[in-house]
DNA sequence: TATATTACCTACGGATTTACTAGGTAAATA
DNA sequence: TATTTACCTAGTAAATCCGTAGGTAATATA
C-alpha cells in the first residue's frame, strides 16, 4: 500500500466539495455522513489540509469547510503529500544516500528512483478537476 | 512504501545469484553475508523463491541456492509478486469490487486502477538482467 | 447574553504489519 | 557418523493504521 485511508479520504472529500463549490461552507458532518467516513477520523484529516491552506474552515454555525482556489489548481500529489507524508515507494529512497550504506553500489536503487519519480509524475498530473469527470471510469 | 525489506531483498539475493551464475550453487550464508542481511531473515525469503520454483536449491554440503533460468527470464514484478503477496497500491483494488460498497460511484477508483496498472507495468518491464547493467543509475 | 453549532486539540487503544530472532528438523555430502 | 546446508514453527519488539473519547475555542443566532 502507498495510500492510506487517510490520503484517499482527503481526496474524496476535496471532490466532494469541488461539486458544492458554490454552496458556501460546508460543516464536516455532511461530509462525513455523504461518504461514509467516519466523523470524528476525518477532523484530524480536514485540519491538515486547513492548517495548510488547502480549504477555508470557518467556526460556528454556517461554518464548515471549502475550497480557495479552482478544482483544477488541486493536484492529487499535493494533496496526498499533505496527508501522508511522503509517497516514497520503498523506504531506501525517503533519507537520502544516508539512509543506506550500499547505496552507492546497489543495484536495485536505480530502479526504486525511477519508480518513485513515475508515481510522483502520475499524481502530479492529475488535478481534483479530473477526478470530477466521469469518462476517466471508461478507461 | 509499497515494496518492503522481503521484496527488496529478494531482488538484491537475485541480482547476487546472477553475478555467480556459474559457480553453481551458492549457500545462504554466504549470500546474505556479501549483501549484510540477516541470514535467518533472508532464509524464509529464499524458502519462498525455492517452493515457487523460482531457484533451484540443495541441502548438505556443496548445496545451497542457484537462478534455473536466464536472468532475462525473471521480470521483477514475478519475483515482487512472490515475496511481497501484492503490488496494490491502495487496499480498494485489491479485492475486486465487493472490497468497496462506493467502488460504483467512486471518483477516485479509476485512478487508483490506473495508477496499479502503473506500477505492474514498470516492474514487468524490467527484468534481473536489467538490474545487473550499471548504467541504469546514469539515467 | 445564552445557546447551539461548528472547527480544533490531546490522548488513548486495538489490530495489523514489519523485520526480525530462537530453536529446532530434514536432507545431502565427506 | 559428523558436518553442512536447507527447511519449519513459533514468538516478539516496534511501528503504523484506523480509528474513538472527551474536551476547548470560535462564531452565529435567539
Amino acid at each position: 500500500m502507498i495510500v492510506s485511508t487517510k490520503g484517499r479520504y482527503a481526496l474524496r472529500v476535496m471532490v466532494g466539495l469541488a461539486l458544492r463549490q458554490d454552496e458556501g461552507y460546508i460543516p464536516l458532518k455532511e461530509i462525513a455522513e455523504s461518504e461514509g467516513i467516519s466523523q470524528k477520523y476525518l477532523e484530524s484529516i480536514m485540519t491538515i489540509l486547513s492548517k495548510a491552506g488547502c480549504v477555508d474552515a470557518v467556526h460556528g454555525k454556517g461554518g464548515g469547510y471549502r475550497l480557495n482556489r479552482a478544482p483544477e489548481d488541486y493536484t492529487v500529489g499535493s494533496v496526498l503529500k499533505l496527508t501522508e507524508g511522503s509517497l516514497a515507494t520503498v523506504s531506501c529512497t525517503t533519507q537520502g544516500p544516508a539512509a543506506c550504506a550500499r547505496s552507492t553500489c546497489c543495484h536495485t536503487l536505480p530502479m526504486w528512483e525511477q519508480l518513485d519519480k513515475l508515481v510522483d509524475d502520475f499524481f502530479e498530473g492529475i488535478t481534483i478537476a479530473d477526478l470530477l469527470k466521469e469518462d476517466r471510469a471508461s478507461i
